[in-house]
DNA sequence: AATATTTGACGTATATTTGCGTCAAATAAA
DNA sequence: TTTATTTGACGCAAATATACGTCAAATATT
């Protein structure tokens, strides 16, 4: 009897609820700010990164692999992490629009 | 045995997935984008807006409450729901800030 | 005073998330 | 070929989130 009704919700707004829901979480948050700082694709355990498990953290890549934020290439034993370049944007022009939206200067509250 | 372990991230990461959590739902989104489109506080039932019954907005807005994004004064038998322009202020910055972060213009995958 | 409206608090049921252990497949090294 | 490494898949248990019905307190209305 929990959720299902997310679909009632006009797409735009699902949309970026998905996006914020993907980042909920402060390994996800920290994984994607790893792959940025990087500059650059990263093979090995990022799970070292992390204070959680290697499977923990496995489930959190997934997940942002899902959404399209990371791609992962198979390369020997080792997985390639990157990130996802066209959902990285794509996210970046939701949550811009997102903060333009919710302009609050002229807000008056009487 | 689940969670728990958000509070060994560095607090930046927990502060920044903790208002990525505030607006992972659909209904939590439109709500804040309600008032802000309003241009001011709005007194009476907030549900009607939403697909969804009455209670359960009500704690969703707790959950915005709660965060710092909107307010609610008692005016009355109604309430008036306000956007918190500190909260919302401080959203915008930590949002910008993640958005700056996540530059992907030279990110190269070799 | 009696009644109606509005809204938060509380409880409940179901779904999802989180965190992890274990296992199996795939490749590298011996 | 045997032995490590690496990583995804699977499954489990606990915690949270979601959605809502019901109730009670507070203020208006009659």
């Amino acid at each position: 009897m929990a959720q299902a009704k997310s679909e009632l919700f006009k797409e735009e707004l699902s949309v970026t609820a998905r996006y914020f829901k993907a980042l909920a979480h402060p390994a996800r948050v920290q994984i994607l700010q790893f792959l940025a700082k990087s500059k650059s694709c990263i093979t090995g355990d990022i799970s070292d990164e992390l204070p959680l498990g290697r499977t923990t953290v496995n489930q959190h890549i997934k997940e942002l692999k899902k959404i399209g934020l990371i791609t992962g290439h198979i390369e020997g034993v080792k997985t390639k992490y990157c990130l996802d370049p066209k959902g990285v944007t794509e996210l970046k022009k939701v949550l811009q629009l997102f903060i333009e939206e919710l302009d609050v200067k002229d807000y008056c509250c009487d």
